[in-house]
DNA sequence: GTAATTCCTAAAGTTAACTTTAGCTCAAGG
DNA sequence: CCTTGAGCTAAAGTTAACTTTAGGAATTAC
């Protein structure tokens, strides 16, 4: 029952989702969105598709690497338009992670107030940086990792 | 009374900190760091340098550029090494900026936790994103920006 | 119907934050 | 002494995530 009316050209999905357009036709490239195309060869996305953008960025917020989220999208159905149950289910994944980074954050925050304070700040002698936490990119090229694995 | 004892080299630095000895070259480049040379070239840290470099992983982990930080540190005390009370004084924002980001993170958290399952996601028409949020990187380049000034 | 938008592709450029490489010099151990 | 492990510099390379540019084609607005 769906026609043309539901599809929106790239330039609205832009303007409704904040991204700029060619970030958006970045993302095809990189495989994580798919619009299909008209005659003529421009994009068309399904209203669906801005939840989906929606996901990528905040996905990243929590410092998900492109790669990492085109692995969590390649979860959701095969070729049918996801429902909202597919997105509840792989959105866990996100709820675990933004709470472990509250939890260190707090942390940090708290041990910073006295820790500073104190004088002993030192990434390897104080407990300001907890061990017990994967899931940071690695590898080589440019690096923000506090908590990389090894430090005590 | 301070004499070559209290001194460390790069390879014990990069040791205490966790960072490779090739980034604190590139931070003393950098404008961040200022070690000393000894009469052949070679670098001697002070041991209020592994202050210096924690607060620079910490404010790299709340998000802040080098360039951010370097104007930052330049509030210390001139020549002298900075004490404690310094520290403290300058760490303030730091844990301001960690109580702003615990605050955003719980929000997206919470409504995460009703919107994705309520299908209605969507950066624009949600209230997902909080638009009363500044001290987010701008400009052109490589940009990961949830909170963008602008989106409501 | 035509001018102004919007869209297209492909390729090259940008930025931050480092790392790697090449070719040396310095310092510590046996 | 002499080898081996740190250090040094300068310059080029890397990576992610985009943006910009160039040169057209399709739509929309008047």
């Amino acid at each position: 029952m769906r026609r043309a009316g539901d599809m929106l050209p790239i330039g609205k999905i832009a303007a409704r989702t904040g991204l700029a357009v060619s970030a958006l036709r970045f993302y095809e490239a990189e495989g994580l969105i798919h619009p299909i195309r008209t005659a003529a060869g421009q994009r068309q996305f399904r209203r669906s598709d801005i939840r989906r953008i929606s996901f990528i960025k905040i996905a990243q917020e929590l410092g998900m690497s492109l790669t990492d989220i085109r692995q969590e999208i390649a979860k959701l159905p095969d070729g049918r338009t996801p429902t909202k149950a597919d997105w509840a289910k792989i959105s866990r994944k996100l709820q675990a992670m933004l709470d472990d980074r509250i939890h260190q954050l707090q942390r940090t925050r708290d041990v910073l107030d006295g820790c500073i304070g104190c004088g002993c700040l030192s990434l390897k002698s104080c407990k300001l940086y907890n061990p017990d936490d994967q899931m940071r990119q690695t590898g080589t090229g440019p690096r923000i990792i506090l908590n990389s694995p090894g430090d005590a």
